[in-house]
DNA sequence: ATGGCTTATTGTATAAGA
């Protein structure tokens, strides 16, 4: 099966880029995140005329995100249980066997402000959910847009980044301890060209000059882990015109 | 360089993203 996730900053202007996509990568399974759109504006005819059930949770101009499958989806599950949140981040669906949640991790904004403990906080509570989920669920998928760059090869400037969000040591803590509930990073499974990013901001040119960082990401559980053939990041979305700032990172498994 | 884009909004400037 093959697995993406992208980023598309309103589905509303990228829906030309995701059909098009979804026609020519042929993904069973794509997670979306940041739709800024309220559910009843939501594309279902589209995707479903595209061959995609959909499920989403939205709200207006921030946040949404959603779950597009060849496959039927069951056992839906929109934000994380038991953590108070108005914003609309994480929608979860078992397809074929596997657990599949597509999270939008908060941003964070600036260390120490009041979003980036809102982003620890989420961090907190979206693993305690994890292991609770793992139990019931052993294949576990988690894709999204985590707005972590784990380590250092997945920012194209460390040094002018040290201190910051998305590279912060608690950021990078969260992320490991996520690992630690017995999730692999399935882009690190294979081998891979340097200066791999999945986001450029739009400013300064940053993707022709591939100012970049890695913080999209699928991870796996260790009962998916043996099944994993082929990882990789579709640059090819970032070219168009008025593209997201983000591209599609994909997993193919057996 | 705290932004140089891009998106959305009961807009005509502001907030937010990363």
């Amino acid at each position: 099966m093959k697995f993406a996730t992208w980023n598309v900053n309103s589905l509303n202007v990228r829906l030309p880029h995701v059909l098009d996509w979804l026609r020519d990568s042929q993904p069973d399974v794509l997670c979306l995140q940041e739709t800024k759109q309220e559910d009843v504006k939501f594309p279902y005819a589209e995707l479903e005329a595209a061959g995609y059930h959909a499920i989403h949770i939205g709200q207006k101009t921030y946040n949404g995100v959603a779950i597009l499958s060849r496959h039927p989806m069951t056992n839906i599950q929109r934000n994380i249980p038991n953590f108070e949140d108005d914003q609309q981040r994480v929608v979860a669906a078992d397809i074929n066997g596997i657990r599949i949640i597509c999270a939008y991790i908060p941003n964070g904004q600036a260390v120490d402000s009041d979003k980036y403990h809102y982003k620890m906080r989420w961090l907190v509570a979206l693993t305690e959910w994890l292991k609770t989920e793992l139990v019931t669920h052993p294949k576990l998928m988690l894709l999204g847009d985590y707005n972590i760059a784990p380590e250092d090869r997945d920012c194209h400037d460390p040094s002018a980044w040290v201190g910051q969000i998305l590279v912060s040591p608690a950021e990078r803590n969260a992320f490991q301890n996520i690992l630690g509930l017995g999730l692999h990073d399935s882009f690190r499974l294979f081998e891979q060209v340097d200066k791999s990013y999945s986001w450029w901001d739009y400013r300064m040119m940053g993707f022709r000059r591939n100012f970049g960082m890695r913080i999209d990401h699928i991870l796996v559980s260790d009962a998916l882990k043996s099944l994993c053939i082929k990882a990789h990041i579709d640059k090819a979305p970032r070219m168009l015109e008025r593209p997201s700032d983000h591209t599609p990172v994909l997993l193919e498994t057996a």
